[in-house]
DNA sequence: ACAGCTTCTTCACATCCTCGTCACGACTCG
DNA sequence: CGAGTCGTGACGAGGATGTGAAGAAGCTGT
């Protein structure tokens, strides 16, 4: 279980998010996430490095291809696009956390209430 | 939870806390504290040197890259802020302590009650 | 090529966070 | 008790991030 496992399908799993970039989709708790090429590819690279603040200089070479020109505010953008279809697919779960003047990290965290019984929906 | 080891990067434990200075970003008991680059910082020097006694000039120097000046209470101010934060984040904990006269110095200590959830055995 | 739709990029403005500093009260030690 | 030291809350400036919108660019089917 870890990068570059091509051939077999890379799963990743962060929390009721299951990430899989092969299959260009993602889904919560088992319901299809709609996400654009942009946003799946922020989203992998983010699960990639679970629990790891990634600075956005890092983020936006592995998704874009290129160097960040300093002041894009691009990745900020589609970090708050994926933050409104995760709390969409998922309320009462928070899973992108800002960390002033570095970066951001993906992990998933419960906010704790309002969120008592999301077990079902495994397969739709 | 895919831990991704990147090994090789600095850590530091002091008790149930840990400290990771190259990965921007502290834990409590796994939980990720929230801090500022200057409150990363301090922490950092103060954990590097845990159990010994730091004067304030020593810790300004190495936090803030410069002399401080006399009358500067900054590094009072950030302990406070760490202070609250580690209270905040392990309740029952005590970390920095405060030497009249000289300066500060980390190490982990229980202050006994509210702990119960800690296979305690912690020293004292 | 065209219309209709989605995605991407960039802006402008709003909001939040950090930092450094101050003021005042509590505390410590001689 | 007195002087110096430390704890603590608050504040403003400057910078970083959140957020909504608009136009550009790309995609699909006809």
């Amino acid at each position: 279980m870890s990068a570059t496992a091509r051939s077999s399908s890379e799963i990743i799993e962060v929390g009721p998010l299951q990430i899989l970039p092969d299959e260009h989709l993602a889904r919560a708790d088992g319901r299809v996430l709609v996400l654009s090429i942009r946003e799946l590819r922020l989203l992998t690279e983010l699960g990639r490095r679970a629990d790891r603040i990634m600075p956005r200089e890092e983020l936006f070479r592995l998704v874009w291809g290129r160097e960040m020109r300093s002041g894009d505010r691009s990745v900020d953008v589609y970090v708050r696009k994926l933050r409104v279809k995760l709390e969409e697919a998922l309320p009462g779960w928070r899973f992108i956390h800002t960390h002033f003047g570095f970066g951001y990290r993906l992990a998933a965290e419960s906010t704790g209430r309002s969120q008592l019984d999301h077990t079902t929906a495994t397969t739709e």
